[in-house]
DNA sequence: CTAGGGTTAG
C-alpha cells in the first residue's frame, strides 16, 4: 500500500501543476478513489490523453494490489468518460477486474471493446476454467477463431480442461486438430500437457499416450498427467512404468507426481513398492508437505496399515481439510468406525472445515453402527453447511436412514436432492430393500427410465434383494429375466444368489437348483443360500447334495454347519444334530452367539441369548418380560419350541425361548422408557427367530408402541400386531 | 501482462 501510494504520487505529482499542496493530496490519498478523481480532473486540465491513460494504468495496478473492486469501477467510469477504450488501458482494466475476482465486469468491458489483446482473450478464457464456468470459456474460444483472432499456447494450454470438465470429446479432439496445425502440439510441453490430461480424463490413454510420446521435451507435468490418467482407468502397472522411465530420464518427481504414485500403490495393495515410495519422498525432501503425508496415509490406509496411517498423521503440523478427511476415511474403510468419529471430533474442534466428502464418510461411520442419534447430528451439521442437496452427502443420508429403519427420512432427503444419479437412486432402493418396502423399491427402480438413468449392477441387486424381503417372488423373476435378457448389465453371482434366495425361500427349489447350475463357477455362497432355503422347508435331500458342494468348496466354513445342525434340529433328527456338533467341534467351529442391543439415551445395552443375569438391571427386566408374555398370552400368543434347536423338555424349551436375547432387549428398553410413547429400535447379530417374531408383533400391540429390529439381514416394523415384512424373512 | 499435473466420498 505504502508502496503504491508513493508511486501514486510522484504520478499525481509529475502531472499536476495546481495541487495546492502536498499535505492536501496526502489527505485524500487514504480513498484510491478520490485520488483518480482529483488526479485525472487535475491532469484533465492541460494533459493529453496519453498521460490519463498512463495514470490509469498506474491507478489499475493499485487496483490490483488492493484487490478493490469499487475503485476498479471508478477508473473504469474515466476510462469511459475519456474516451480511453481504444487504448491499451482498457485492455488492462479488464486483467485488474479478473484478478480482483470478478468476471462479471470484466466480461462488460471486455465486450465493449473495441479491440481486444490476444492476452486479455486468454486471461477471459482461463478465468472462466478457473470459476468452473467451462462453457463460458469454450463459447469465448470459439469466438475468438470466428473474430480471426487466432489461438496461441496459451490459449490451448488452458481451454483444453474445459473440454474435458464438460465431457465434450468432439469438441476437444477438434481443438486438439487446430493445435497440431497451428504447429503447438509437440514444440509446447504446456499444450502437449493439458492435451495428455484432457485426454486422460477422457479415459482415451491410447490418444494421451500418442500425444505425450510426441511432445519433444517432456517435464515433470506431462509424466504426472499420464500417472493419474492409467491410475485412473486401473491400469496400475502401466502407471508404475511411466513413473520408472521419468526417473530414468532424470526427471524429478515433486510433491504431485508422488501424490499420484501413492495412490496407484494403495489401488495395487502394494506394500513393498509403497514402501519404497515412501522412501523416495524421504530422500526428496517432500515428506513435510501435507499432500504427500495426505497420500502416503491413504495408501497405507489401502494397504490395511491403518496404524501406520495413523503414525503418518501424527507427524502432520496442520492437518488440512482433506488430511483429516482421508484420515476419517481410512478409519472408517477399515473398520474403525469409533475412532474415525471421535477424529472428528478433533477435527471439528480444530480450524478445518469438514465437507461434503467428510460428512458423508463420517455418515458412513454413523450408519455401521446404527447410530441413528448420532447420524442425526450429522445431518444437522450438512444442512448447516449447506450441502442437503449435495448428491454424496445425500446418498450418505439416504443410507443412514435406511439403516437404521426409517425410510421416511430416506425418502424426504432423497427428494431434496437436486439431480438423482444411480447411486443415489440405488441407496434409496437398498433402503427400501432393506425396510421390506418391496413395491416402493420396483417402483422406484422402473421411474429411473423416466430420470434418464441407467441402472448399474447394485441397482439390480437391490431391487432383486427388495423382492427377497417382500416376498415378490414373480416380480423378482420378471425383472431378472429382462436384465438377463438386455445383456447390458452383468450379472454377477450375488444375483444369482438372490434369485437363488427368493426361489428358494418360497419353496421353489428345484428352480433354484437349476438356476445355480447356469452359473459359471458357482461358489460356496450359492450352495449355502440353497442350503439355508432346504432348511426352511425341510428338504432334507437336496440339503444334503447343497452340504456336499459346500463342504467340498469351503470345509472349514462355520455357517453351514451350524445350518445343517438346525436343519436337522428342526426335522427332529438329534442324532444327525449330535453327529454335527461334534464334526463342528473337531473343526473347531463355534456357533456364534445370539446378540441384540438397544441404544437408550445414547448408552448401548446389549443382551445374550440365555443370559438374564449379567446386565445391572436384568431384575426389572425379567419382571418386564414375565409380564409381557403373561400379556401377550391372552391375546394369543403360543411360544413355538420348533425354533428351539436343543433337544430337552418343554418347559425348558419355553424358558430357553424367553431368554432370546431379542425378548430381552426389548424386555428393557420397554421397562427404561416406561412413560414414553417413541419407537423402539432393536438391532441383533443374527437373524430374528420365528417365535421371537411372532412374540414382537404381540408386544407391539400389548404397549401400543412401534418396534424396529434390524437383524443381520433386514428391517422389520413392528406396529399394532403386525410386522412390515409380512412375516416373510 | 496470459498457461499444464496431485491428495479425500456413495
Amino acid at each position: 500500500m505504502v508502496v503504491g501510494l508513493a508511486k501514486l504520487l510522484s504520478f499525481a505529482i509529475a502531472i499536476t501543476t495546481n495541487v495546492p499542496n502536498m499535505s492536501l493530496l496526502i489527505k485524500h490519498c487514504r480513498f484510491v478513489t478520490c485520488i483518480a478523481q482529483n488526479a485525472i480532473e487535475a491532469s484533465f486540465n492541460g494533459t493529453s490523453l496519453c498521460e490519463v491513460s498512463r495514470l490509469c494504468s498506474s491507478l489499475i495496478k493499485l487496483c490490483i494490489e488492493k484487490k478493490s473492486l469499487t475503485e476498479a469501477r471508478v477508473v473504469h467510469a474515466h476510462i469511459i468518460k475519456f474516451g480511453l477504450l481504444r487504448f491499451s488501458v482498457a485492455n488492462k482494466l479488464t486483467d485488474g477486474y479478473l484478478k480482483c475476482g470478478c468476471i462479471f465486469d470484466a466480461r462488460e468491458l471486455f465486450d465493449e471493446l473495441p479491440e481486444r489483446y490476444i492476452v486479455t482473450w486468454n486471461s477471459m478464457i482461463s478465468s472462466y476454467i478457473g470459476k468452473r464456468k467451462c462453457k463460458e470459456a469454450v463459447l469465448l474460444s470459439t469466438r475468438m477463431v470466428s473474430e480471426g483472432v487466432l489461438p496461441d499456447e496459451f490459449t490451448f494450454s488452458s481451454v483444453f480442461k474445459a473440454f474435458s470438465e464438460l465431457g465434450l470429446v468432439n469438441g476437444g479432439r477438434e481443438a486438439h486438430g487446430m493445435s497440431v496445425v497451428l504447429g503447438l502440439e509437440v514444440s509446447n510441453v504446456f499444450v502437449g500437457s493439458a492435451l495428455v490430461d484432457m485426454y486422460a480424463k477422457f479415459g482415451n490413454m491410447k490418444e494421451a499416450q500418442l500425444v505425450a510420446d510426441r511432445v519433444t521435451c517432456k517435464d515433470v507435468v506431462l509424466f504426472t498427467a499420464l500417472i493419474v490418467g492409467y491410475t485412473q482407468l486401473g491400469d496400475v502397472s502401466k502407471a508404475l512404468t511411466v513413473f520408472g522411465d521419468m526417473i530414468n530420464l532424470g526427471i524429478y518427481a515433486n510433491e504431485y507426481t508422488f501424490s499420484s504414485i501413492l495412490i496407484t500403490c494403495g489401488n495395487l495393495e502394494d506394500l513393498r513398492v509403497g514402501k519404497l515410495v515412501h522412501g523416495l519422498i524421504i530422500k526428496s525432501g517432500f515428506e513435510p508437505v501435507v499432500a504427500s503425508q495426505t497420500s502416503l496415509l491413504t495408501m497405507y490406509a489401502r494397504c490395511g496399515l491403518v496404524n501406520d496411517s495413523l503414525k503418518v498423521f501424527k507427524n502432520v503440523l496442520h492437518p488440512n481439510q482433506v488430511t483429516w478427511t482421508s484420515l476419517i476415511v481410512a478409519l472408517v474403510q477399515n473398520g474403525k468406525e469409533e475412532v474415525a468419529l471421535s477424529k472428528f471430533k478433533k477435527m471439528i474442534r480444530s480450524s478445518a472445515l469438514p465437507n461434503s466428502f467428510t460428512l458423508s464418510s463420517v455418515l458412513q461411520a454413523c450408519s455401521s453402527l446404527a447410530m441413528l442419534e448420532g447420524g442425526k447430528q450429522i445431518h444437522a451439521m450438512v444442512a448447516k453447511f449447506g450441502l442437503d442437496r449435495d448428491r454424496y452427502a445425500g446418498a450418505a443420508l439416504v443410507d443412514l436412514y435406511g439403516k437404521c429403519g426409517s425410510t421416511e427420512m430416506a425418502r424426504s432427503v432423497f427428494d431434496a436432492l437436486v439431480g438423482f444419479d444411480v447411486v443415489s437412486v440405488n441407496s434409496m432402493i437398498y433402503a427400501y430393500a432393506q425396510n421390506g418396502f418391496g413395491h416402493e423399491a420396483i417402483k422406484l427402480f422402473h421411474q429411473m427410465k423416466y430420470l434418464n438413468l441407467e441402472p448399474n449392477d447394485v441397482t439390480v441387486l437391490s431391487v432383486l434383494l427388495a423382492c427377497n424381503n417382500a416376498a415378490l417372488v414373480e416380480e423378482g423373476c420378471q425383472i431378472f429375466a429382462s436384465i438377463r435378457k438386455d445383456e447390458t448389465i452383468e450379472l454377477t453371482r450375488d444375483h444369482y444368489a438372490c434369485m437363488v434366495n427368493l426361489l428358494g425361500r418360497c419353496g421353489r427349489l428345484e428352480e433354484a437348483e437349476m438356476l445355480i447350475k447356469q452359473v459359471r463357477n458357482p461358489d460356496v455362497v450359492l450352495w449355502r443360500t440353497l442350503l439355508s432355503a432346504c432348511r426352511v422347508h425341510g428338504e432334507v435331500e437336496m440339503a444334503e447334495r447343497a452340504l456336499k458342494r459346500v463342504v467340498d468348496l469351503a470345509p472349514e466354513d462355520e455357517g453351514t454347519h451350524v445350518l445343517m445342525s438346525n436343519l436337522y434340529a428342526s426335522t427332529g433328527n438329534w442324532s444327525q444334530v449330535i453327529e454335527m456338533k461334534s464334526t463342528m467341534r473337531e473343526l473347531k467351529l463355534k456357533k456364534n452367539p445370539a446378540m441384540s442391543w438397544v441404544e437408550i439415551d445414547k448408552e448401548v445395552h446389549s443382551f445374550m441369548a440365555g443370559d438374564c443375569w449379567s446386565h445391572p438391571r436384568s431384575k426389572e427386566t425379567l419382571e418386564t418380560l414375565e409380564y409381557l408374555i403373561e400379556k401377550v398370552k391372552i391375546l394369543g400368543y403360543v411360544p413355538d419350541t420348533r425354533f428351539v434347536l436343543q433337544n430337552m423338555d418343554e418347559e425348558n424349551k419355553k424358558r430357553s425361548l424367553y431368554y432370546h436375547s431379542e425378548k430381552l432387549a426389548i424386555a428393557f428398553a420397554l421397562w427404561k422408557t416406561e412413560n414414553r410413547t417413541t419407537t423402539i429400535r432393536i438391532f441383533k447379530n443374527l437373524k430374528v427367530c420365528g417365535d421371537c417374531h411372532s412374540w414382537i408383533k404381540f408386544v407391539s400391540k400389548v404397549v401400543g408402541r412401534e418396534i424396529i429390529a434390524r437383524d443381520a439381514k433386514r428391517f422389520h416394523h413392528f406396529k399394532e400386531g403386525l410386522c412390515s415384512c409380512g412375516d416373510y424373512w
